[in-house]
DNA sequence: AGCACGCCGACT
DNA sequence: GTCGGCGTGCTC
């Protein structure tokens, strides 16, 4: 009997293909494993999702699995379920994200390349070629190169033709070759002790807590916790629920956020958990990667740490998810395939009835909502912590550094205490134009100014890096009246040194490498630097040494965003940068701004969170934002800004077309129009709920035929 | 995504 | 007349 397979392929379509288990592979084709199969010319890694003796596609002749790679499957059912529903609640696509998960030697393709025929190598010798022709058949004399290899080196266009020309005419052969599989082995298993020695003290509120979502975890059913409270008891729940976990013998993912990874709070995990523990992050070798996949697999690991991408982790028998500082962005993957890990935690504690535990001393305004809505919000009180703050209003202040900022600095130099200095701009000046004739320096590829950096001298695009020499002269009128506009942070640092001469002052930013960065952390840990002007960059270090002064410039430049978080955004700016003062009473902070009267500037500066919570969520409510609506944002791309126009008012259209609930903003150009000469137009559409939103999306979207990314907010 | 096919302008 | 550009559509 013919067996028949349907097989998810890294493509960016919505679909699988049938293929026709072959006779000698129905034993060990089995739902969850990698799979060889040819489409169209190629031959891709493809995954068996489903198996069955009908076939269902009777129109076309199938063919054949041509190899089947695993002898176990390679993803359980749940976890095919549980990426399934992620990437339908996304839009993405499944394939992909089944390929992202894996380590990247998994992924076997077919690889065309092009050898020199025995016909060739004649032709070469006496026949008259064309140069382009001469040129690849002598390139390719002494061995065989991939076509996308000679894409990159020949620029001839439309290589494809090229070789296929070449082909009929006997002179070259073109060899598929596919990479060998690696020999499946069966690491041997090295159990090592558990080494679980966490004995945190929890006082009696983290105790109550901590017993409460236990109970519940022994169930071994789905349940959602939401921890508020600060990073240290936040922590002892952890451990505490960690620990419980593993004596019943099910397994733990802590998810942390991209940054927060550094070699501190790894060493803190592998001191405190021992060898059972895979840490995860984003610097991995591939090789590396593979090995730590195939340890998870083999269930050697009980415990896996790592940032968003560890949400796909091969473990079995899991029973917790914790997702530590819940309001971390970095949690939302933009590029393709997009996806936000929280909800993905959400999802997969859902599919394998594991308990899941989000945590945050500064929720995101949503996730706080839902949380007291659905009752699984739990309260760790931190110790009440009187911060002095002061607002001072820019708008009566002459220059960038204000009087009080200026005497509040020396005064701490003179105790020789440090400073921290935070503004959110880079380079020197946002652009540079003539003063005669109002020309602008832009960049060539993006619709935006360039930023001027002194230091270097040069202009920078910040999207795509392209950046010339400063001029003298304008290059338009030719005069020499060129200026600058838009304070950046190296003005900043610029004010500083003139006022304090005196001072030790070092920029930290990201157009220093991470050499340069760490050598100016280590300076401002050792004392050697008394005032540290940073970016957000800064303001996402996870330690620095606590300070008695931290100045905050203008952090108003965020909520200038057009991005209904914005206030959200500068609130938890504004509580990260303040996180670094001393505990001391006699330290403090000043915000220079521009909007001293601005809620989120204010509620940060009185470190209340649930004041900032109330009013948000008020204004939320009122704009039928998130969470009181669902929002997709979707961004179309192309070369030809006339073709993504008009496609973008088909696929509004075509939206306007349902009927319900639906409201759509836009088409308009996205808040940068053009970048590295790609057109980019955006379309936010807002429901009620998903299924409202998803019913007219998918259809619309199915008729566009264009790069297109879509952003899901809820 | 890749890759083939197919239809138009500019050149041996 | 061919070549080679690119737009369109399909891949089990």
């Amino acid at each position: 009997m013919t067996l028949y397979a349907e097989v998810i392929l890294s493509l960016p379509l919505d679909q699988s293909f049938s293929y026709i288990v072959p006779e000698s592979y129905q034993e060990i084709a089995k739902i969850g494993s990698r799979v060889l199969v040819p489409l169209g010319q190629r031959m891709l890694t493809g995954f068996i999702v489903k198996l069955k003796k009908r076939r269902i596609s009777p129109e076309f002749e199938l063919k054949e699995i041509a190899e089947v790679l695993d002898e176990e499957p390679i993803f359980s059912p749940s976890f095919l379920s549980f990426t399934r529903k992620l990437c339908d609640y996304y839009y993405s696509s499944w394939g992909e994200l089944l390929q992202a998960s894996l380590p990247p030697s998994f992924i076997l393709k077919s690889k065309t390349r092009i050898a020199l025929s025995d016909k060739g190598r004649a032709a070469l010798k006496d026949e008259d070629l064309s140069r382009e022709e001469r040129d690849l058949l002598g390139f390719i004399q002494k061995r065989s190169y991939s076509v996308l290899f000679l894409k990159r080196k020949f620029k001839v266009k439309n290589l494809s033709h090229f070789l296929f020309r070449l082909e009929k005419k006997g002179l070259i052969l073109v060899q598929k070759e596919i990479k060998k599989a690696r020999k499946k082995t069966t690491s041997a298993v090295s159990m090592s002790q558990t080494q679980l020695e966490i004995d945190f003290s929890l006082d009696a509120q983290s105790q109550g807590v901590a017993d409460q979502i236990a109970r519940k975890m022994e169930k071994k059913v789905f349940s959602p916790f939401f921890l508020y409270g600060p990073p240290e008891k936040r922590e002892a729940v952890y451990s505490r629920l960690i620990k419980e976990i593993l004596a019943s013998g099910s397994r733990v993912l802590f998810l942390v956020p991209e940054i927060a990874l550094t070699q501190t709070l790894m060493e803190r995990f592998e001191k405190r958990l021992g060898e059972k523990v895979a840490l995860l992050h984003s610097q991995l070798s591939d090789r590396k990667r593979e090995l730590e996949w195939r340890k998870i697999k083999e269930g050697e690991v009980d415990v896996v740490v790592g940032p968003r991408s560890a949400l796909f982790s091969p473990l079995d028998h899991l029973g917790l998810i914790i997702v530590d500082e819940e309001d971390d962005d970095s949690y939302y993957q933009l590029e393709s395939p997009s996806y936000d890990a929280r909800k993905g935690a959400w999802l997969r504690a859902k599919h394998e009835g594991a308990a899941i535990v989000y945590g945050s001393a500064l929720p995101s305004v949503e996730a706080f909502y839902r949380a007291r809505k659905g009752k699984y919000l739990f309260c760790l009180d931190g110790e009440a912590r009187k911060t002095k703050v002061e607002i001072v209003d820019d708008r009566l202040e002459r220059g960038l550094i204000s009087s009080k900022l200026k005497e509040r600095i020396s005064e701490r130099l003179k105790k020789e205490e440090q400073i921290l200095v935070f503004f959110n701009r880079r380079g020197y000046a946002s652009y540079l134009f003539c003063s005669r004739c109002n020309y602008i320096s832009r960049c060539i590829h993006c619709d935006i100014a360039l930023t001027y950096h002194k230091r270097e001298g040069r202009l920078v695009c910040r999207y795509c890096n392209y950046s010339l020499a400063k001029m003298d002269r304008c290059p338009d009128c030719g005069s020499r009246m060129i200026r600058e506009r838009g304070t950046g942070i190296e003005a900043v640092e610029e004010e500083l040194k003139t006022i304090f001469p005196q001072g030790r002052i070092a920029l930290f930013a990201t157009d220093l490498n991470k050499r340069e960065q760490g050598r100016i952390l280590r300076n401002f840990w050792s004392g050697k630097i008394d005032i540290l002007v940073g970016t957000q960059l800064l303001a996402h270090q996870v330690e620095l040494p606590p300070v008695s002064l931290v100045a905050i410039l203008f952090p108003e430049t965020i909520l200038t965003l057009s991005d209904y978080r914005a206030s959200q955004k500068t609130f938890q700016t504004l509580s990260r940068m303040m996180r670094f003062l001393e505990s001391d009473n006699k330290a403090e902070v000043i915000i220079q701004t521009a909007l001293p009267h601005h809620f989120s500037i204010c509620q940060a500066a009185l470190a209340d969170y649930f004041s900032f919570y109330k009013e948000e969520l008020r204004l939320r409510r009122l704009m039928n934002y998130p969470p009181f609506s669902r929002m997709a944002e979707i961004l179309l791309q192309g070369e030809n800004l006339r073709i993504v126009a008009r496609k973008s008012r088909e696929f509004s259209t075509k939206v306007k077309s349902f009927e319900g609930n639906v409201e759509i903003l836009g088409p308009a150009l996205a808040s940068v129009s053009r970048v590295r000469g790609i057109s980019r137009v955006q379309v936010i559409l807002k429901a009620r709920r998903k299924k409202e939103l998803d019913k007219v999306l998918r259809e619309s979207l199915k008729t566009i035929k264009l790069r297109k990314s879509v952003w899901v907010y809820e």
